[in-house]
RNA sequence: GCCGACGUAGCUCAGUGGUAGAGCAGCGGUUUCGUAAACCGCAGGUCGUGGGUUCAAAUCCCACUGUCGGCUCCA
């Protein structure tokens, strides 16, 4: 290093300092500190930023050299990876236009426009084949600075790729670069317009495999192209993509439409219409012990229940401004002595109709309202999923009015009761600040306080949270909950919203301690978000097996022969004074179906009687989970089970 | 709504132009049993709906409808 003077000093990982030569790149630093690092180095981090091993350091930079199978180079593995798959495509089919192949989590995908053919399962495995081959090419990926951006225009455009041609378009001005793939002799076989980074050659490539084709818009927009979508995962080891394809099995045998039927949820009918749930027994069950908890907890936590009609006329919906901002998804108009009344989509309305029956003072607030509200809501034939995704659903919906001094302690109050309910019924969650939009209503000031005040609360809490910025609504910043499932899942939860719109457009008021007229503060909050995607997210969280409050049966009892039926039934009696939800299968099958049975229907307590435990006032136990648990007294039995089901356990 | 795939008995699925099948579930009988499937029998389908091609259609074609995987949005 005897070109100190023209030279830059990086910093590694470790606290080092590493002198090299002026213009040196993350290889030429790879190869500086090890031959062996540099023949596994695939890319860097460079301050942070993924980079990828060609990059130019400059001095001071901080640099983290990246490895195969490091994961934080998973990401160049899949953008790579991506480029391959897109070689492969057009190698196969020539007409075809290539569009973006970003990564996603867990994997990437690619966008095409093949003009007359639709990409089909066994397509995907030839476009596998054919990817094994460019990766056994080893090609190079070499990043190409675009010298004459508008020759490049010009060359796309004669090859026909018009989407390049329209985003090289866009970033002209931005230095834009193109990935080149080179076989052996250095030759550009394949290239795209690429911001990268990307691995330095396509060899690294191991475990990876395309998973379904589906229909996309270009840039996400359904008045443009449609193109066709291939989505994929990669992994460093094949390993990980087993474990990963695993991880995919386990969500398709959780999958809460395959157990419905197993365990006989819910369904929907062709003669009703899709998207509107029949709740079966069992399901109803569930939905109202955790409507019973539900109202048990708002109750202790100050909310008022109340009821609002399905229907209303037109006009509220014209204040409330749904019909203006909402009207695509509501139900077209009903006409009842000729006026127009619409299913109702969103409870707030009605909500606030309780709020101004009457004057309301400074000493009625806080005032929270809080409804079971079934709303209606218009969704496109293709979304509907399930219980997931519906088109008549009951929110757990709740309106707090209050003044702007209550405001950060009515926050909290839905922040203790959100985590209460969510650890009850285990989730893991992440809290989100999704501040103000683009296009959005109100005053900055006005802006300021709602989204000042969830931020206040979630600190004062210590709660932590990351910031959605411009993520809000066009009325109201908002707290989004995400939660996480036994599986690692991510699904929407619970949401708080500060409402800058509706007070204004209903006049929604308090006379104050001055006695004079004050805007009243709204919140919106859902804890639970519906129940039918609540629940159907939670037969997936517990995979149908669901904790013994929450079972329709919680415990069976079985006669082993018909002689114990009495005896049977005198358990039964036991269990329901105690509230247990029991029942007796004295079926003329043998003890060991009935246990098959009660198995595969989750029911988390099998009691065995015969002989022995007739005469000794016992119950042989079993658990869906742990097996034989041996002979106990009935009584000890029942205060177990019930003093279980008390602790929601 | 758009792109693609699919729709056979309550469920899971076989059947690709020549008389609709299996297992489980159901029903009837026998069995009275000790911790995940006793035995025998019976019944069950206008092959999503409608139209077309053909001597003949579950099978080929068209339309509709629903489901599934996505796109967009969201509880």
């Amino acid at each position: 290093m005897s070109k100190v003077e023209t030279g830059i000093t990086v910093n590694l990982p470790d606290g080092s300092k590493f002198s090299l030569d002026g213009g040196a790149t993350v290889a030429d630093l790879a190869k500086s500190i090890a031959e062996g690092l540099y023949r596994k180095a695939v890319g860097a981090l460079i301050n942070g930023e993924l980079k990828d091993l060609y990059t130019a350091l400059s001095d001071g930079d901080t640099v983290r050299i990246l490895t195969a199978e490091d994961p934080s180079a998973l990401e160049l593995l899949r953008h790579s990876t991506a480029h391959v798959m897109a070689e492969a495509v057009q190698r196969l089919f020539p007409q075809a236009k290539i569009a973006i192949g970003p990564t996603i989590t867990d994997g990437f995908y690619y966008d095409f426009e093949i003009p007359e053919h639709s990409l089909s399962l066994e397509d995907l495995s030839k476009i596998e084949e054919e990817m094994k081959r460019i990766v056994k090419e080893n090609q190079r990926i070499v990043r190409h600075q675009i010298p004459n951006v508008d020759q490049q225009i010009s060359d796309f455009r004669s090859a026909g790729e018009k989407f390049k041609v329209e985003l090289l378009e866009e970033h002209k001005n931005e230095s834009p670069t193109l990935y080149l793939m080179q076989d052996k002799d250095g030759k550009t076989v394949w290239n795209d317009l690429c911001r990268g980074p990307h691995l330095p050659a396509t060899g690294v490539i191991k475990a990876f495999k395309l998973l379904k084709v589906s229909g996309a818009y270009w840039r996400g927009d359904e008045k443009r192209e449609q193109l066709q979508r291939i989505y994929a995962t990669a992994w460093w080891k094949a390993t990980d993509l087993e474990e990963y394809l695993h991880k995919l099995e386990e969500a398709e045998r959780r999958d809460h439409r395959k157990l419905s039927k197993q365990l006989d949820l819910f369904s929907v009918h062709d003669e009703v219409g899709p998207g509107l749930i029949f709740w079966h027994p069992n399901l109803a069950t569930i939905r109202n012990v955790i409507e019973d908890f539900w109202r048990d907890t708002h109750r202790k936590s100050g909310y008022q229940f109340v009821f609002t009609p399905h229907i209303a006329s037109e006009k509220l919906y014209e204040i409330s401004g749904h019909l203006q901002s909402y009207g695509e998804n509501m139900y077209s108009a009903m006409d009842i002595d000729g006026q127009p009344y619409r299913a109702k989509p969103m409870n707030c309305p009605g909500h606030i109709m309780i709020y101004k029956s009457r004057l309301r003072s400074y000493r009625d607030l806080p005032l929270r309202l809080a409804e079971l509200g079934t709303v209606y809501r218009y969704e496109r034939s293709g979304v509907l999923h399930g219980m997931l995704r519906v088109r008549g659903f009951t929110q757990d919906d709740s309106h707090i009015f209050c003044t702007p001094s209550q405001l950060e302690d009515e926050i909290n109050g839905i922040l203790d009761l959100v985590e209460f309910m969510m650890k009850t019924f285990g989730y893991t969650y992440k809290a989100y600040l999704a501040t103000r939009p683009e296009k959005s209503l109100g005053t900055d000031e006005e802006w300021a306080m709602a989204t000042g005040a969830l931020e206040a609360a979630l600190k004062s809490r210590g709660m932590e949270y990351e910031v959605d910025e411009g993520g809000g609504v066009f009325y109201a910043p908002k707290i989004d909950i995400k939660l996480y499932d036994a599986i690692g899942r991510e699904w929407q939860g619970p949401t708080v919203q500060v409402d800058l719109n509706l007070p204004q457009r209903f006049d929604v008021t308090y006379i104050g301690e001055d006695g004079e007229r004050h805007q009243a503060i709204m919140l919106h909050r859902v804890v639970l978000g519906s129940m039918e995607r609540f629940c159907g997210g939670l037969i997936e969280h517990y995979a149908g097996v669901f904790p013994t409050w929450l079972a329709p049966v919680q415990a069976i009892v079985l006669p082993i022969a018909d002689r114990h039926r009495e005896y049977a039934l005198t358990a039964l009696a036991k269990l329901q004074a105690r509230d247990v939800r029991a029942t007796v299968d004295d079926k003329s099958e043998t003890v060991n179906y009935r246990i098959r049975e009660a198995q595969m229907q989750q029911v988390p307590y099998m009691l065995i009687v015969g002989d022995k435990e007739a005469a000794d006032g016992s119950v042989s136990v079993r658990h869906r989970r742990d097996g034989d648990l041996g002979m106990v007294k009935l009584d000890d039995f029942v205060e177990r089970i019930a003093a279980e089901i008390k602790e929601r356990q």
